[in-house]
DNA sequence: AGCACGCCGACT
DNA sequence: GTCGGCGTGCTC
């Protein structure tokens, strides 16, 4: 760009505003780059923009403002990530603004912000009257000790009527509203490291006490053959009297304190070792001779990688890595989340040690931006995380992988609802890239692009060492004989195998999608169930716990309540979740060992990692777990799988509800027989004829999508339709249901006119209620991308110039996964 | 989002 | 008359 051509910044604000705004650079700035953050004027107030370009020409028709601050020393993104970012806010119907701050690190956006100084008149007149005050203002002994409110407190008060007060006493000159910049938390971190100040290490001048001898002694210690500033941390740990005998040392001029930047190790332990297999399988050669071409060529080539459990995925993710590297370019892979990442992080982290980067939600804020630095300097090339890792700002990337593509947990399911999926294959497209969506049950949508030829499908059918598929005995649940008429928990046919192999020594998974004791409570008196305050939806009794629990929300009341209906204290726990089955185990089974895995058992990563160690190392017999337990995991040593009701999600009002149930049984029955033991699965079912279950019953993923796609095309489903879920909610009723029929009315009212899309409902949600919100939903169902959109951005502008645009809010779910 | 502007009811 | 409630529109 020429020097004379005058300069505009094109920014993205970090608030709800559609379009990009048009800045002049700030004073006495050169070489501002895109990427950069800016601190910029919006109405009378400060926020963060992201600069996305520099152009000659501003709009005409508004007046320029110029930005206050350049925030970042560096692009926090590369400059080619925009385009990516643009398209995404069209297609999701999303700011950009806001889109690139949830994209980036959490703690990166400041906003200005107030904060109340107390003056020297206030104190005076404000502590005599203080003692009525308080009662009125529970902040008012906070400013009068402090002299200051925080920032967060201010905003707090800010936002009630209290702010005249604060206006008023301003006016008086009693407090003082000084405007600050506030929110920016993260930054790199830095260590607070002690050096010595003379190397040679004369401990002669001044006398020193017993406690800083020793600490000097062991700063010599650590600090090495050629002194390295120590940690204070390391030195605090090593000796508790460090801390304090260092302000003696450092006012003898001994040592002296640095702030030291340090990078956090993300890998809280070592990950196991995996040793690359000497040889390949026939299919994996295959695969990797159509994939490795496209790699070198450096261009858009989307794969399929349709491979069984066991077939050898991994090993053909880590060559195409290598290959993808060797042209100088980076790897992005995804994994569903921070479960499946353990397993793959490892055979990453053997094969390519530190150019390896994490990205999950394990991490910590400031754990998070280190990884983001690692990445964005090129000293990571290869980025391994969840679905926002999507996002990571790897400026070129040669590969793409999406482990497990089918999996629902990349769907992003609030704010800005994307699905990584997608976007993997759209950022691939984007900036030149392979990219290989791999999975043992690839989701219906993938797979009708590679049968249509959209993607390269390549298929790994058979399993390492040409291991046998286990078998698959399905129990009629129906067909059961019992006292009560109500099926058993355990059929016969599953205890007798569970007793059997826990004779031989083997080990059982037990599965069930459904965590907690009992998912109902019924009053035995007046027929009540208890019911969550704040959704349309019954508490799942936590016995362990001793709670009742919502599971959409986490309301929680204690178990021993009385019926809120009658008052009777009778009680009765209906249903059953793993809780309960572990229970039913431990008592069939008692000198088994058993251990569960669910949410309820694992609230951290740490003690996730420590069930499935004990399982490795065969101190468990019977494991019993959620979906948890089907995440890519190699137990050797299992060969028994109950699933004890196969059936559970069919009966959900979703139309994905047949491919998931297919999937979660492949996905569990893949966990039996991975070792050289064979497998054997049990199947308990309500609908053993269902297709779900005979499909996964013979392991026959075709015969399913054949189906699948049959039912799809009667009822115009996704692939041959598109959908967007238009999502009302707000917290009086009335409100919502009136906005909803009028956005249907509206919609169908277009609908005349784009006689490609229909409009179906509007209707409550199947979730009517949750967190307190009523919720209605309307859903459009359309044939062309671009027409649809075109169709969404008046209906959405319908809303927001309607009468309930600010009492109920509209969210707009695009592709949508979960129809709840 | 968050802030100003503007239009109505109930207080000095 | 004006203070202050919140519906509406805009932010380069």
């Amino acid at each position: 760009m020429s020097q004379h051509e005058p300069q505009y910044l094109e920014v993205a604000v970090a608030a709800p505003v559609q379009q990009t705004l048009t800045y002049a650079a700030p004073v006495a700035t050169e070489g501002i780059l895109p990427g950069q953050r800016l601190l910029v004027p919006l109405g009378n107030r400060l926020v963060t923009g992201y600069l996305l370009e520099i152009v000659t020409h501003a709009p005409p028709e508004h007046s320029i403002k110029a930005a206050a601050d350049v925030l970042d020393d560096f692009p926090l993104f590369p400059a080619n990530m925009v385009p990516f970012f643009r398209w995404i806010a069209g297609y999701y119907h999303y700011p950009l603004g806001e889109l690139i701050k949830g994209a980036l690190p959490s703690g990166l956006a400041p906003q200005s912000g107030r904060q109340i100084l107390l003056t020297d008149k206030g104190r005076e007149h404000l502590t005599a009257g203080a003692q009525q005050q308080e009662l009125a203002f529970s902040w008012l002994p906070v400013l009068l000790e402090k002299g200051a409110l925080t920032p967060a407190a201010t905003r707090k008060i800010w936002r009630t009527a209290e702010r005249r007060t604060m206006e008023q006493w301003a006016q008086q000159g009693l407090i003082e509203i000084r405007r600050i910049v506030a929110g920016q938390t993260t930054g790199a971190k830095t260590e607070t490291c002690v050096q010595l100040n003379t190397p040679d290490g004369e401990m002669t001048s001044p006398p020193l006490s017993k406690p800083e001898t020793k600490t000097l002694t062991l700063l010599r210690e650590l600090s090495g053959e050629i002194p390295q500033p120590v940690p204070r941390k390391e030195l605090a740990k090593r000796y508790s009297g460090a801390r304090k005998a260092l302000t003696g040392l450092q006012e003898k001029g001994l040592v002296g304190l640095v702030e030291q930047h340090v990078y956090r190790d993300p890998f809280g332990e070592t990950p196991p070792f995996f040793p690359e297999p000497a040889a390949l399988t026939a299919e994996q050669e295959a695969a990797l001779n159509s994939l490795l071409p496209a790699i070198t060529q450096q261009r858009f080539a989307p794969f399929l990688l349709h491979g069984v459990t066991g077939s050898g995925k991994t090993e053909i993710y880590l060559k195409a890595s290598r290959a993808a590297l060797e042209t100088g370019k980076g790897v992005l892979v995804l994994v569903p989340e921070i479960a499946l990442a353990t397993q793959l992080e490892g055979h990453f982290f053997s094969r390519f040690g530190d150019q390896v980067a994490l990205l999950h939600s394990g991490l910590t804020t400031g754990e998070r931006y280190d990884q983001w630095l690692r990445v964005l300097r090129g000293e990571a090339q290869i980025v391994i995380g969840a679905r926002s890792a999507i996002f990571a700002p790897l400026s070129d990337p040669g590969l793409i992988i999406v482990d497990e593509e089918h999996d629902s947990a990349y769907k992003q399911e609030d704010g800005l609802r994307y699905h990584a999926r997608d976007l993997a294959v759209l950022r691939a497209s984007l900036q030149g890239a392979a990219v290989i969506l791999g999975s043992a049950t690839p989701s219906i949508i993938s797979y009708h692009h590679a049968q249509s030829g959209k993607y390269q499908l390549l298929s790994l059918h058979k399993r390492i060492e040409n291991r046998p598929m286990p078998r698959v005995e399905i129990v009629d649940l129906q067909k059961i004989q019992t006292v009560s008429g109500r099926p058993p928990l355990f059929s016969p046919d599953l205890t007798a195998a569970l007793r059997e192999n826990l004779a031989k020594g083997d080990q059982s998974l037990i599965f069930l999608n459904r965590r907690g004791f009992a998912n109902l409570m019924l009053c035995k008196d007046c027929g009540h169930t208890v019911q969550c305050r704040q959704c349309q939806i019954s508490l799942t009794l936590h016995k362990g716990r001793g709670e009742l629990l919502c599971h959409y929300c986490g309301y929680k009341v204690k178990s021993n309540m009385v019926c809120a209906n009658c008052q009777s204290k009778e009680l009765i726990a209906v249903g059953f979740g793993t809780e309960r089955l572990e229970e039913e185990i431990r008592g069939l089974f008692p000198q088994a060992r058993i251990a569960r895995l669910d949410r309820d058992t694992t609230t951290k990563r740490k003690d996730y990692l420590a069930i499935l160690r004990a399982v490795h190392q065969g101190e468990i017999d019977i494991l019993i777990g959620t979906q948890m337990i089907t995440k890519g995991h190699h137990f050797p040593n299992v060969t028994l799988v109950g699933i004890v009701w196969a059936d559970a999600g069919l009966g959900l009002p979703d139309f994905k509800a047949g491919e998931r149930t297919f999937q979660l049984l492949s996905q569990v029955t893949g966990r039996a027989g991975r070792g050289e033991k064979p497998g054997r699965v049990i199947v308990q079912t309500h609908q053993p004829e269902h297709y779900s279950v005979v499909t996964a019953q013979s392991h026959d993923y075709e015969a399913m999508v054949t189906q699948e796609l049959e039912l799809r095309g009667q009822l115009q489903f996704p692939p041959f339709s598109r959908l967007v879920n238009l999502r009302l909610e707000g917290t009086d009723e009335d409100a919502v249901r009136a906005a909803a029929l009028e956005l249907a009315q509206k919609g169908k009212q277009l609908s005349r006119r784009h006689p490609g899309i229909s409009v179906l409902g509007p209707s409550p949600a199947p979730l009517s209620r949750l967190r307190g919100k009523y919720r209605w939903q309307l859903l459009l169902k359309g044939q062309g991308v671009d027409h649809i959109h075109h169709f969404l951005v008046s209906l959405v502008q319908d809303h927001s110039r309607g009468p309930h645009s600010r009492a109920v809010k509209l969210s707009v779910d695009v592709d949508p996964e979960n129809m709840l």
